[in-house]
DNA sequence: AGGGGAATGTTATAATGTTTCAAATTTTCC
DNA sequence: GGAAAATTTGAAACATTATAACATTCCCCT
């Protein structure tokens, strides 16, 4: 691996957005589940960077746009989308995050920088097999897995290095 | 491995407790930390099973001892319990275990039976292996691993197979 | 058009966790 | 031993995250 990951370079995420937005639209006509314009616009939030955000977090940016919305709306969007795979629910930080690999049948495993606050999703087949052979061995019948790991991205391990005390990064 | 693992078979669980409490009483002498009687009653009634419970019923449990208590006295128990290793808090349950490894350098792994709600903490040095590996890939570097599992526990599975509909198992 | 299921609106409330400042306790050091 | 410093606890208020319950609206279907 020579290129860093997306959320971890400056690229353009506009594209992130439109893609996670085609994505879903079409992952929704093949499951005949309706991404109402709630649920999109709920979507199209959370991609708006590679930092989870808080169901509150929607709320308000929801009320912005004149959306007047109750906690239940944004959390029954965030259940639908889970429920269709297109956002993830980080549990270490109650937030959410779309989904890399939306579609794909996955486990995710989450890279949390706590630099500058972007998430990595990954799959590590490597990791999966090894947490299935554990609960195996103990007769455990797995069903899901929560894989969220906190530390610092390469970006922000160069800042710290630096000693550059100058605000905390936070890309788009 | 033949023999299941403690929370999966009935066992004296007294012994856990007074174990987990000597064990503390130790590592707390070890490094100087005052393991007060607020704590060490937390980290006792945290031990009563090998469920997580929360913080509202630990509160609700010191109520019941008659101890006058407020949430923070809870919170700050338990974050004392954390930082020495003596407890460790299930992010997917928003509740707290007793640390099974405590004194020893380890990364948790839990078993969370979704039928009986016991929890089984291992170490596998395959996964925390494979996770490091994966980690470095990206160059990230890792500083906590939150790794938690939802299935079902292999008594629930064979009670699950028998079709027996008579109520939540339960262990002590 | 209108029946029925899904989705949303609305209000209230539950569950979880934190801030703040004051009082008490323990430790340290002379 | 006793005063200063540090740690721990008490207490009240508050902040954040999430759900319950019920009414209403929307949309598909025939």
């Amino acid at each position: 691996m020579s290129a860093r990951a997306l959320p971890y370079r400056p690229h353009d995420h506009n594209t992130c957005v439109s893609q996670a937005l085609t994505d879903a639209r079409s992952i929704c006509q093949d499951r005949n589940a309706r991404l109402t314009p709630t649920r999109e616009r709920v979507l199209e939030l959370i991609w708006q960077s590679h930092k989870p955000l808080g169901a509150y977090d929607v709320l308000a940016h929801l009320s912005r746009d004149g959306h007047n919305a109750a906690p239940p709306t944004v959390y029954r969007a965030l259940d639908f989308l889970q429920q269709h795979g297109l956002v993830h629910r980080i549990a270490s930080l109650n937030a959410f995050i779309g989904c890399a690999h939306a579609g794909e049948h996955h486990t995710g495993m989450f890279l949390i920088c706590q630099g500058c606050g972007n998430v990595l999703e990954l799959t590590a087949p490597s990791v999966s097999g090894a947490i299935k052979a554990a609960a195996e061995a103990e007769s455990f019948a797995l069903d899901e897995v929560t894989l969220e790991i906190a530390g610092l991205c390469p970006r922000c391990q160069s800042e710290q290095e630096n000693q550059n005390e100058a605000g905390a990064p936070g890309d788009e």
